[in-house]
DNA sequence: CCGCGTGGTTTCCAACCGGAAACCGGCTAC
DNA sequence: GTAGCCGGTTTCCGGTTGGAAACCACGCGG
Protein backbone atom coordinates (compact mmCIF):
# COMPACT_ATOMS: atom_id res chain seq x y z
CA UNK A 1 0.00 0.00 0.00
CA UNK A 2 2.62 2.42 0.75
CA UNK A 3 3.52 3.65 -2.93
CA UNK A 4 7.65 4.26 -3.13
CA UNK A 5 8.42 7.75 -2.13
CA UNK A 6 10.10 9.44 -5.73
CA UNK A 7 13.86 10.73 -3.84
CA UNK A 8 13.71 13.62 -6.08
CA UNK A 9 10.08 15.35 -4.66
CA UNK A 10 11.93 17.99 -3.15
CA UNK A 11 12.33 19.78 -6.23
CA UNK A 12 8.46 18.59 -7.43
CA UNK A 13 7.02 20.31 -4.62
CA UNK A 14 9.27 23.57 -3.82
CA UNK A 15 11.13 24.53 -0.49
CA UNK A 16 9.00 27.12 1.25
CA UNK A 17 11.95 29.13 0.93
CA UNK A 18 10.55 30.05 -2.05
CA UNK A 19 6.75 29.06 -1.93
CA UNK A 20 4.63 31.56 0.05
CA UNK A 21 2.26 28.59 0.75
CA UNK A 22 2.91 27.77 4.40
CA UNK A 23 0.80 24.88 6.46
CA UNK A 24 2.23 25.32 10.25
CA UNK A 25 6.08 25.96 10.02
CA UNK A 26 8.67 25.32 6.85
CA UNK A 27 8.36 21.92 6.10
CA UNK A 28 4.59 21.16 6.79
CA UNK A 29 3.33 21.11 3.74
CA UNK A 30 5.59 18.81 2.32
CA UNK A 31 6.00 16.43 5.22
CA UNK A 32 2.17 16.34 4.68
CA UNK A 33 1.99 15.25 1.18
CA UNK A 34 4.54 13.20 1.85
CA UNK A 35 2.49 11.37 3.52
CA UNK A 36 -0.23 11.30 1.02
CA UNK A 37 0.89 7.96 -0.61
CA UNK A 38 0.96 6.04 3.39
CA UNK A 39 2.74 5.88 6.44
CA UNK A 40 6.52 6.53 6.55
CA UNK A 41 9.47 6.25 8.52
CA UNK A 42 11.45 8.80 9.92
CA UNK A 43 14.46 8.35 8.51
CA UNK A 44 12.29 7.83 5.09
CA UNK A 45 10.81 11.25 5.32
CA UNK A 46 14.72 12.59 5.20
CA UNK A 47 15.26 11.33 2.23
CA UNK A 48 13.23 13.58 -0.26
CA UNK A 49 13.45 16.71 1.79
CA UNK A 50 17.29 16.56 2.02
CA UNK A 51 17.83 19.84 3.54
CA UNK A 52 15.89 18.92 6.54
CA UNK A 53 17.89 18.15 9.82
CA UNK A 54 16.53 15.86 12.48
CA UNK A 55 15.60 18.57 14.51
CA UNK A 56 13.01 20.47 12.00
CA UNK A 57 12.07 17.28 10.99
CA UNK A 58 10.80 16.27 14.71
CA UNK A 59 9.70 20.00 15.62
CA UNK A 60 7.19 19.69 12.39
CA UNK A 61 6.28 16.27 12.81
CA UNK A 62 5.23 17.45 16.81
CA UNK A 63 2.92 20.39 15.66
CA UNK A 64 1.40 18.57 12.85
CA UNK A 65 0.84 15.73 15.66
CA UNK A 66 -0.80 18.40 17.41
CA UNK A 67 -3.31 19.75 15.11
CA UNK A 68 -4.43 16.16 14.65
CA UNK A 69 -2.83 16.32 11.38
CA UNK A 70 -0.16 13.26 11.74
CA UNK A 71 -0.31 10.48 14.10
CA UNK A 72 3.04 8.53 15.39
CA UNK A 73 2.64 4.71 15.36
CA UNK A 74 5.88 2.95 17.37
CA UNK A 75 5.84 -0.23 16.07
CA UNK A 76 5.89 -3.36 18.13
CA UNK A 77 9.40 -5.04 16.90
CA UNK A 78 12.66 -4.97 19.35
CA UNK A 79 14.07 -2.56 17.26
CA UNK A 80 12.78 1.11 17.12
CA UNK A 81 9.69 1.41 14.02
CA UNK A 82 7.94 4.49 13.86
CA UNK A 83 5.93 5.52 11.27
CA UNK A 84 4.23 8.71 10.69
CA UNK A 85 0.79 9.20 9.31
CA UNK A 86 -2.04 11.30 8.24
CA UNK A 87 -5.08 11.35 10.22
CA UNK A 88 -8.50 11.13 8.84
CA UNK A 89 -7.99 15.07 9.62
CA UNK A 90 -4.89 15.22 7.78
CA UNK A 91 -6.22 13.16 5.11
CA UNK A 92 -9.47 15.62 4.73
CA UNK A 93 -6.62 18.17 4.04
CA UNK A 94 -5.03 16.78 1.19
CA UNK A 95 -6.79 17.63 -1.74
CA UNK A 96 -7.69 21.49 -0.73
CA UNK A 97 -3.49 21.53 -0.15
CA UNK A 98 -2.90 19.70 -3.02
CA UNK A 99 -4.89 21.99 -5.35
CA UNK A 100 -3.32 25.48 -3.91
CA UNK A 101 -0.12 23.95 -4.34
CA UNK A 102 -0.77 22.63 -8.01
CA UNK A 103 -1.77 26.45 -8.49
CA UNK A 104 1.59 27.51 -6.94
CA UNK A 105 3.40 25.22 -9.08
CA UNK A 106 1.65 26.01 -12.48
CA UNK A 107 1.89 29.95 -11.48
CA UNK A 108 5.67 29.35 -10.28
CA UNK A 109 7.47 31.34 -13.00
CA UNK A 110 5.16 34.50 -12.69
CA UNK A 111 6.05 34.32 -9.09
CA UNK A 112 9.78 34.21 -9.50
CA UNK A 113 9.83 36.53 -12.38
CA UNK A 114 7.57 39.23 -10.43
CA UNK A 115 9.67 38.30 -7.61
CA UNK A 116 13.32 38.80 -9.49
CA UNK A 117 11.92 41.93 -11.10
CA UNK A 118 10.84 43.49 -7.67
CA UNK A 119 14.44 43.01 -6.23
CA UNK A 120 16.33 44.55 -9.22
CA UNK A 121 13.79 47.80 -9.76
CA UNK B 1 -17.94 47.53 -7.68
CA UNK B 2 -16.06 47.37 -5.13
CA UNK B 3 -18.57 45.52 -2.26
CA UNK B 4 -18.82 47.02 1.30
CA UNK B 5 -16.10 44.67 3.53
CA UNK B 6 -17.76 43.59 6.38
CA UNK B 7 -15.65 44.40 9.42
CA UNK B 8 -15.97 41.10 11.29
CA UNK B 9 -14.55 39.75 8.45
CA UNK B 10 -11.37 39.16 11.04
CA UNK B 11 -13.54 36.49 13.43
CA UNK B 12 -15.04 34.75 9.95
CA UNK B 13 -11.13 34.30 8.73
CA UNK B 14 -9.60 33.09 11.39
CA UNK B 15 -6.14 34.79 12.53
CA UNK B 16 -2.91 32.67 11.52
CA UNK B 17 -2.13 32.68 14.89
CA UNK B 18 -4.38 29.95 15.32
CA UNK B 19 -5.07 28.86 11.38
CA UNK B 20 -1.70 26.78 10.01
CA UNK B 21 -2.65 28.22 6.44
CA UNK B 22 -0.23 31.04 5.18
CA UNK B 23 0.45 32.51 2.35
CA UNK B 24 3.67 34.57 2.70
CA UNK B 25 3.27 36.01 6.62
CA UNK B 26 1.23 35.85 9.38
CA UNK B 27 -1.59 38.08 7.30
CA UNK B 28 -1.02 37.50 3.92
CA UNK B 29 -3.87 34.98 3.24
CA UNK B 30 -6.26 37.48 5.00
CA UNK B 31 -5.01 40.32 2.84
CA UNK B 32 -5.54 38.58 -0.19
CA UNK B 33 -9.27 37.34 1.06
CA UNK B 34 -10.16 40.88 1.71
CA UNK B 35 -8.94 41.97 -1.67
CA UNK B 36 -11.47 39.74 -3.46
CA UNK B 37 -14.03 42.08 -3.18
CA UNK B 38 -12.37 44.87 -5.09
CA UNK B 39 -9.94 47.23 -4.45
CA UNK B 40 -8.86 48.62 -0.73
CA UNK B 41 -7.42 51.95 0.61
CA UNK B 42 -4.58 51.62 3.57
CA UNK B 43 -6.86 52.24 6.35
CA UNK B 44 -9.77 50.33 4.88
CA UNK B 45 -7.61 46.97 5.05
CA UNK B 46 -6.99 47.92 8.79
CA UNK B 47 -10.60 47.40 9.95
CA UNK B 48 -11.15 44.00 9.36
CA UNK B 49 -7.50 43.25 9.98
CA UNK B 50 -8.49 44.87 13.40
CA UNK B 51 -5.22 43.55 15.35
CA UNK B 52 -2.54 44.73 12.54
CA UNK B 53 -0.54 47.75 12.99
CA UNK B 54 0.47 49.81 10.06
CA UNK B 55 4.17 48.82 9.79
CA UNK B 56 2.80 44.70 9.74
CA UNK B 57 -0.09 45.69 7.18
CA UNK B 58 2.93 47.31 4.88
CA UNK B 59 5.42 44.78 5.26
CA UNK B 60 2.70 42.13 4.30
CA UNK B 61 1.21 44.10 1.45
CA UNK B 62 5.04 45.13 -0.32
CA UNK B 63 6.07 41.17 -0.19
CA UNK B 64 2.46 40.61 -1.73
CA UNK B 65 3.44 43.06 -3.81
CA UNK B 66 7.05 41.65 -4.31
CA UNK B 67 5.49 38.36 -5.09
CA UNK B 68 2.79 40.02 -8.06
CA UNK B 69 -0.45 38.96 -6.51
CA UNK B 70 -0.84 42.84 -5.25
CA UNK B 71 -0.35 45.81 -7.24
CA UNK B 72 -0.45 49.42 -5.66
CA UNK B 73 -1.95 52.08 -7.13
CA UNK B 74 -1.48 55.85 -6.16
CA UNK B 75 -4.58 57.76 -7.01
CA UNK B 76 -4.50 60.59 -9.11
CA UNK B 77 -6.04 63.36 -6.59
CA UNK B 78 -4.71 65.80 -4.18
CA UNK B 79 -5.06 63.86 -0.93
CA UNK B 80 -3.18 61.41 -0.11
CA UNK B 81 -5.70 57.77 -2.34
CA UNK B 82 -3.83 54.41 -2.10
CA UNK B 83 -5.51 51.56 -3.24
CA UNK B 84 -4.47 48.19 -2.75
CA UNK B 85 -5.71 45.52 -5.63
CA UNK B 86 -5.30 41.59 -6.95
CA UNK B 87 -3.13 41.03 -9.97
CA UNK B 88 -4.15 38.83 -12.11
CA UNK B 89 -2.51 36.64 -10.64
CA UNK B 90 -3.33 37.60 -7.05
CA UNK B 91 -7.10 36.68 -8.47
CA UNK B 92 -5.99 33.00 -9.94
CA UNK B 93 -4.93 32.01 -6.27
CA UNK B 94 -8.25 33.06 -4.82
CA UNK B 95 -10.16 29.99 -5.55
CA UNK B 96 -7.98 27.58 -4.46
CA UNK B 97 -7.01 30.02 -1.30
CA UNK B 98 -10.62 30.18 -0.49
CA UNK B 99 -10.94 25.78 -0.85
CA UNK B 100 -8.00 25.77 1.38
CA UNK B 101 -9.41 27.86 4.18
CA UNK B 102 -13.12 26.40 3.96
CA UNK B 103 -11.32 23.50 5.02
CA UNK B 104 -9.74 25.01 7.78
CA UNK B 105 -12.76 27.08 8.63
CA UNK B 106 -14.85 23.11 8.26
CA UNK B 107 -12.51 21.58 10.50
CA UNK B 108 -12.06 24.27 13.20
CA UNK B 109 -13.29 22.37 15.47
CA UNK B 110 -10.95 19.56 15.15
CA UNK B 111 -7.86 21.54 14.97
CA UNK B 112 -8.32 23.57 18.12
CA UNK B 113 -9.44 20.32 20.06
CA UNK B 114 -6.67 18.44 18.81
CA UNK B 115 -4.33 21.31 19.92
CA UNK B 116 -6.07 21.84 23.34
CA UNK B 117 -6.11 17.71 24.08
CA UNK B 118 -1.79 17.97 22.86
CA UNK B 119 -1.43 20.87 25.40
CA UNK B 120 -2.86 18.68 28.26
CA UNK B 121 -1.44 15.99 27.69
C1' DC C 1 -2.57 79.00 11.92
C1' DC C 2 -4.05 74.70 14.06
C1' DG C 3 -5.41 70.36 13.98
C1' DC C 4 -6.91 66.19 11.64
C1' DG C 5 -6.82 62.20 8.42
C1' DT C 6 -4.01 59.50 5.22
C1' DG C 7 -0.31 56.53 4.36
C1' DG C 8 3.13 55.55 5.77
C1' DT C 9 8.65 55.19 8.17
C1' DT C 10 11.76 54.55 11.99
C1' DT C 11 13.40 52.68 16.16
C1' DC C 12 13.42 49.42 19.60
C1' DC C 13 12.86 45.01 21.33
C1' DA C 14 11.13 40.35 22.61
C1' DA C 15 9.84 36.09 20.71
C1' DC C 16 10.19 32.64 17.47
C1' DC C 17 12.37 29.98 13.69
C1' DG C 18 15.50 27.10 11.97
C1' DG C 19 20.25 25.26 11.00
C1' DA C 20 24.86 22.95 12.84
C1' DA C 21 26.79 20.02 15.65
C1' DA C 22 27.22 17.06 19.39
C1' DC C 23 25.28 13.66 22.07
C1' DC C 24 22.36 9.52 23.43
C1' DG C 25 19.90 4.90 24.56
C1' DG C 26 18.32 0.79 22.57
C1' DC C 27 18.99 -2.68 19.43
C1' DT C 28 21.45 -5.52 15.96
C1' DA C 29 25.12 -7.47 13.03
C1' DC C 30 29.73 -8.75 12.86
C1' DG D 1 32.90 -5.95 22.24
C1' DT D 2 32.34 -2.80 19.13
C1' DA D 3 30.60 -0.65 15.27
C1' DG D 4 26.53 1.06 13.21
C1' DC D 5 21.64 2.32 12.50
C1' DC D 6 17.37 4.37 14.25
C1' DG D 7 14.97 8.04 16.20
C1' DG D 8 15.54 11.20 18.32
C1' DT D 9 17.31 15.35 22.24
C1' DT D 10 20.23 19.13 23.66
C1' DT D 11 22.84 23.18 23.16
C1' DC D 12 24.12 27.10 20.81
C1' DC D 13 23.37 30.80 17.93
C1' DG D 14 22.22 33.99 14.12
C1' DG D 15 18.37 35.67 11.39
C1' DT D 16 13.56 36.78 10.91
C1' DT D 17 9.00 38.07 12.56
C1' DG D 18 6.05 41.00 14.38
C1' DG D 19 4.21 44.22 17.91
C1' DA D 20 4.43 49.13 20.38
C1' DA D 21 5.24 53.54 20.04
C1' DA D 22 6.91 57.61 18.17
C1' DC D 23 7.44 60.32 14.35
C1' DC D 24 6.43 62.49 9.69
C1' DA D 25 5.09 64.86 5.11
C1' DC D 26 1.28 66.14 2.71
C1' DG D 27 -3.16 68.08 1.82
C1' DC D 28 -7.45 69.74 3.59
C1' DG D 29 -11.04 72.14 6.62
C1' DG D 30 -12.04 75.60 9.57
Amino acid sequence: MPTPLPPDLFDELCPSTLNPVRVGDKWGAMIVRCLEGGPRRFSELRVPLHGITAKSLTTSLRRLQRDGLVSRNVGAGRSPQVTYELTPLGRSMIEPLNDLCAWAAEHWDELLDAREAADLG
